[in-house]
DNA sequence: CAGTGAGCGAGCTTCCGCTTGACTT
């Protein structure tokens, strides 16, 4: 039995720290925390001075009864958990947990996994630091304090299971006031001023040259008159400057900048990228994908340098030491980056090749040189006008960084390319083929996307590497906020072309507004975001966690107990719950929109049991009110009078057939025909506002041939097998499940005996499938009263 | 599969951060 036991956090890298250390040492893992807060009621007890009430996670009753068998056996136990301050939290647990003794434990720490480190940071132990810990059990009762005495007001005032945090809460915040923000926005036109003008090299070749006025004009009479001048006069190359610039690179990946940039590279959602990353780190290939550092090991700086040089020569070097900038980072790891920086490629699935090459790419360039450019502007200056056109362009002289990598950024504006410029001269003349003035409009604020509101969570502190994709899965299965498209809007804009002395005024249309994939509140989101706002303005504040952060930073310095700066949040928050419990009311995010012009009655809209609703009449009239839900791309907050009442046109009774009504509606499936209890859905190329009763009729009248030709067959004692057709061509079932027919079977002759084969054959029918190339498939959202069974 | 929206009130829901699996639907 080896001597000693180390205890990390990771088996990952349990494995590796075990191949370094020799048999003298047995490496285990904790699997993180082991131990938390009670997982029923609130888990703290405010009669005794809010000592917290720790329990063994369930998942991890095992594993801790292995660590307590191991330690009792061990002479020396080494706690060596991350150097943060959940770390030392874990070290702490560990150490209460599995009783272990102060003269025989150890708490040491490294910040990279290599051999050297290791046996450093076992020559150096030191004991556990309470005061650190102190700091991690005060954010973990401010969190639990927070989270279980706000959602329950929330159940109370707005609807059952909803919840809130710290965290949560904020982002959706987040998101809430970007859509209003954009609600609110106008866009301004100013009227941009191009030109392209002719000239000759000194070889007699015809050269062009694309140039902008620096100015913009806000009005079109503005632009006008300046074409009008532009009529007679004389184009002259006023100056010429060329500039050397730089580029520099981007530091190391990070958890947040990974998320960004396999967004906009690779097209993956955060949580994707997260376990595509996993997998590349349970296969060795990268390094620790949960963390805030931007730095590298000097094993690390060293590998890459070897490589830059292998691959591109020593003027590419450039080592640096990047520094962190995020708030509240604890760099308890390194920055991710591949285990062996000379693996350009990986074997795996191709979003792990795909992810791999990213941080290959992003560590090796993080290390090379700057490129080096020449930026050249020509100035044009114009008889009569004071403004000047300019143009410039781009040369790169040395590559540098830019041969393995260039950061992409979230600005789709910024596609002009900047290109070589020809050679021209002073004073040289040039002659306009056309100059014109293109209306441009101000651009709305863009939507967040996953990635970019981790960015932005990280910009204030909020969260932690371990928590973006799993914060954002929250807020988007509490349906808080829904991922969704915008489409494009078309949009008008006017074009002034000077060209051959005539100045010509035209209208075009342009796409606007195009976005894929972005966060939009739901109407839930913003009526629990407002309510929230407006009762706990503290803990929304969007510098809560900053301010709290800077409290924890002291019980850690051991300038305050952890106990009293809870209590002093508590003695302040507890209050407000209680008041706002008793004295709010129910929130349902009601806007009266008008008065229903065929009744007189009062239209509104609000958050009813199922979702939002529109309303004509209120519930205190003696005649009851009239609903109709709003359709999901609808929200309460931007509904206008015209579309609510066009909601109430549905259902439509359109006539009689077979002495039944015919009804048209729109149900959870989209568009339907009601007819004796039976129901058709609508094709998509009819208008459920225009479907005649002839048109319902035909509709009706198809679906029974389709019915009448399904049953091919039926067999079995009691009728338990049955051929059928379906949307995909024959296929047989048997106690509700479904069988494929292989091809080259006639379904006709199809005896029982052959059935039976069959479904012995397909043992998995009837099973759906959850994984689609490692990728779960989202929660399902079950509403509330189905969660649970 | 395919609306519902009153009121009563059982018993349920919920946080953030650390780490990986999972009895196959």
């Amino acid at each position: 039995m080896p001597k000693n036991l180390v205890i990390v956090e990771s088996p990952a890298k349990a494995k590796t720290i075990e191949k370094f250390l020799g048999n003298e040492y047995l490496v285990m893992s904790s699997f993180g925390h082991i131990r938390d807060l009670a997982e029923k009621g609130i888990g703290i007890d405010f009669e005794n001075n809010y000592a917290p009430q720790y329990a063994v996670s369930k998942d991890k009753k095992k594993i801790v009864s292995a660590l307590k068998k191991a330690s009792k056996e061990a002479e020396m136990v080494w706690l060596a958990s991350d150097e943060d301050r959940e770390g030392e939290a874990i070290a702490w647990h560990l150490f209460e947990e599995l009783k272990l003794k102060s003269d025989n434990t150890r708490r040491i720490v490294f910040h990279e996994i290599t051999k050297d480190a290791i046996l450093h940071a076992i020559k150096t132990p030191r004991s556990i630091d309470l005061n650190l810990v102190d700091a991690q059990q005060a954010r973990r009762v401010l969190d639990r304090i927070v989270g279980f005495e706000l959602s329950p007001v929330l159940w109370r005032k707005v609807r059952p299971s909803l919840s809130a945090g710290r965290v949560q809460s904020v982002a959706v915040r987040l998101i809430v006031e970007r859509e209003r923000e954009i609600n609110q926005f106008i866009a301004e036109a100013t009227y941009r001023i191009s030109g392209i003008f002719n000239s000759v090299d000194k070889n007699g070749m015809p050269i062009e040259l694309k140039a902008e006025l620096q100015q913009r004009f806000n009005t079109k009479a503005e632009a006008q008159t300046f074409l009008e001048k532009c009529k007679e006069a004389q184009f002259n190359i006023d100056n010429i400057v060329t500039k050397p610039a730089k580029k520099s690179p981007a530091p190391p990946f990070t958890t947040s900048t990974l998320q960004q940039d396999a967004a906009r590279k690779l097209g993956f959602s955060v949580s994707q990228t997260m376990q595509v990353a996993q997998r590349l780190y349970e296969a060795g290939k990268i390094t620790y994908m949960r963390t805030d550092s931007v730095n590298l090991s000097d094993l690390a700086l060293g590998a890459s340098k070897a490589e830059i040089i292998n691959m591109a020569g020593q003027k590419y070097v450039h080592i640096r030491k990047f520094s962190t900038k995020s708030k509240g980072a604890q760099e308890a790891h390194e920055a991710i980056r591949p285990s062996y920086m000379n693996a350009h490629i990986v074997e795996g699935s191709s979003q792990e090749k795909r992810l791999y090459e990213l941080i290959w790419k992003r560590t090796i360039a993080s290390q090379m040189a700057d490129a080096e450019l020449e930026k050249t502007s020509i100035f044009i200056k114009i008889s009569g006008v004071q403004h000047q056109f300019a143009a410039s362009g781009e040369v790169i002289v040395f590559d540098g960084f830019l041969k393995v990598y260039l950061e992409s950024t979230d600005d789709e504006n910024d596609t002009e390319n900047e290109s070589l410029l020809p050679v021209m001269k002073k004073g040289e003349k040039l002659l306009p083929l056309e100059i014109v003035a293109q209306e441009r409009f101000s651009q709305k604020p863009p939507r967040y996307g996953e990635a970019s509101l981790v960015r932005k969570l990280e910009e204030l502190g909020i969260g932690r590497p371990s928590t973006y994709a799993p914060t954002i899965s929250t807020i988007q299965n509490r349906l808080y906020v829904e991922k969704g498209d915008r489409q494009p809007e078309k949009r008008d804009y006017n074009v002034l072309k000077l060209k051959g002395g005539k100045i010509t005024d035209q209208i075009k249309a342009e796409n606007t507004g195009v976005e894929k994939s972005k966060l939009f509140p739901t109407d839930i989101g913003t009526v629990v975001t407002d309510f929230l706002i407006e009762n706990f303005p503290d803990v929304l504040n969007y510098n809560f966690t900053a301010d709290v952060e800077k409290e924890f930073d002291n019980i850690a310095d051991g300038d305050i107990k952890w106990t009293a700066s809870i209590d002093k949040f508590y003695k302040k928050f507890h209050p407000i719950v209680e008041d706002t419990m008793k004295n709010s009311q129910r929130q349902v995010g009601e806007r009266i929109l008008g008065v229903d012009p065929n009744s007189g009655r009062q239209l509104s809209v609000k958050l009813g049991k199922y979702g939002p609703l529109a309303q004509i009449g209120t519930n205190e009239e003696e005649e009851k009110p009239i609903f109709a839900s709003l359709r999901r791309d609808q929200s309460i907050e931007n509904i206008s009078m015209e579309e609510a009442l066009e909601l109430f046109k549905l259902p439509r009774h359109v006539g009689e057939f077979e002495n039944k009504s015919l009804t048209i509606a729109i149900g959870r499936f989209g568009p339907y025909i009601r007819h004796d209890g039976s129901f058709y859905s609508l094709p998509k190329t009819d208008d459920p506002m225009e479907v005649s009763a002839e048109r319902a009729i035909e509709i009706i009248e198809e679906k029974r041939e389709v019915e009448k030709n399904r049953i091919i067959k039926t067999m079995g004692k009691d009728g338990e097998i049955q051929i059928l057709n379906g949307r995909f061509g024959p296929y047989f079932t048997c106690n509700k499940v479904n069988y494929k027919i292989p091809k080259g079977i006639d379904p006709i002759s199809l005896t029982h005996e052959k059935c039976l084969e069959l479904i012995i054959a397909q043992p998995d029918a009837g099973n759906k499938r959850n994984f689609l190339e490692g990728k779960p498939i989202q929660n399902r959202i079950l509403q509330p009263s189905q969660r649970r069974k």
